[in-house]
DNA sequence: AATGGGACCTGCGCGC
DNA sequence: TGCGCGCAGGTCCCAT
């Protein structure tokens, strides 16, 4: 379910509804989805912790812990595909629900069991957080430039690896390379310091846009009110196959990069 | 290095 | 109504 917007959408519902929290208790009904250390362990070291700041990186939400007789521990999710976090939650239908302080329950709900959640030392400990690549905001257009040109992989694929960029997802890609007239097929290389430019800043508008309206809810995901995101509203390609550009009135179509569907209109997108 | 496939999971919508 | 298929916002792992 979750890019960037949704992911930071949801961390600053968290931020100002549960900071300052303890954590009381941790009730697991699918220990599948506790990737480290083992369940037991997972929620005896989350006990009794103050959830002291909320921050994401990439599309990874990362809860810092504190107490007074406790060093400092980090709570990474990683919604994959289709999680949630709920607050206030019900506990029924979550894998792992937090009973915090004030009585109430977080929530992680995950229809498809790929969510992950782990208890963390350090944030170096986590491969994947060493392996991220950087935040789209933070990038300017010659870097973006020097980082393309020594790809010859497709562009919209590359937008997808985390490790190259972090936080786009597959809606995200199809409605950048929208903006920027740039077909998905296209490889990397080849793109040139003006394309290169118009696709980061593309790339940012996009996010932005999408954080300012929170999110986009295609299916499972939601904010941590439980409410949905409006983005879905204003995607000009994604899950449009067969209905008209906005812009030219050609066909979008659909086709598999990757193993992902990819939409674009092969119009306007060169 | 790049690409393709399958794996991990559950559930939905579609055509027959 | 029921079945089989393809599909899903993500990532990892393996083979070529």
């Amino acid at each position: 379910m979750p890019e960037l917007p949704e992911v930071e959408t949801i961390k600053r519902g968290l931020e100002a509804a549960i900071c300052g929290r303890r954590i009381i208790d941790v009730v697991i009904n699918n220990p599948k989805v506790i990737k480290a250390p083992s369940a037991d362990r997972f929620s005896h070291l989350l006990k009794g912790m103050r959830i002291s700041r909320i921050f994401r990186r990439g599309k990874v939400l990362i809860f810092s812990l504190s107490s007074k007789r406790h060093k400092e521990l980090f709570l990474l999710i990683h919604l994959r595909m289709s999680g949630q976090l709920v607050y206030p939650g019900q506990g029924i239908k979550a894998r792992v629900s937090f009973k915090l302080s004030n009585g109430k329950l977080l929530d992680f709900n995950d229809q498809r069991l790929l969510g992950e959640l782990k208890v963390l030392k350090r944030l170096e400990d986590s491969l994947f957080l060493r392996r991220l690549g950087p935040e789209p905001f933070d990038l300017n257009s010659r870097d973006f430039t020097k980082m393309l040109s020594k790809r010859k992989t497709r562009i919209k694929p590359l937008l997808l690896d985390q490790s190259f960029i972090s936080g786009i997802g597959n809606i995200y890609a199809a409605e950048s390379l929208f903006r920027a007239k740039i077909s998905p097929q296209r490889r990397a290389a080849t793109l040139t310091y003006r394309q290169a430019d118009r696709l980061l800043y593309s790339i940012i508008a996009v996010l932005k846009e999408a954080i300012k309206y929170k999110g986009s809810s295609v299916s499972q995901y939601v904010k941590s009110d439980g409410k949905q995101g409006r983005y879905a509203l204003y995607h000009k390609v994604y899950n449009r196959k067969g209905k008209p550009c906005f812009s030219c009135r050609s066909k979008i179509e659909r086709i598999s990069l990757g193993g992902r569907g990819t939409y674009f209109c092969p119009q306007c997108q060169k």
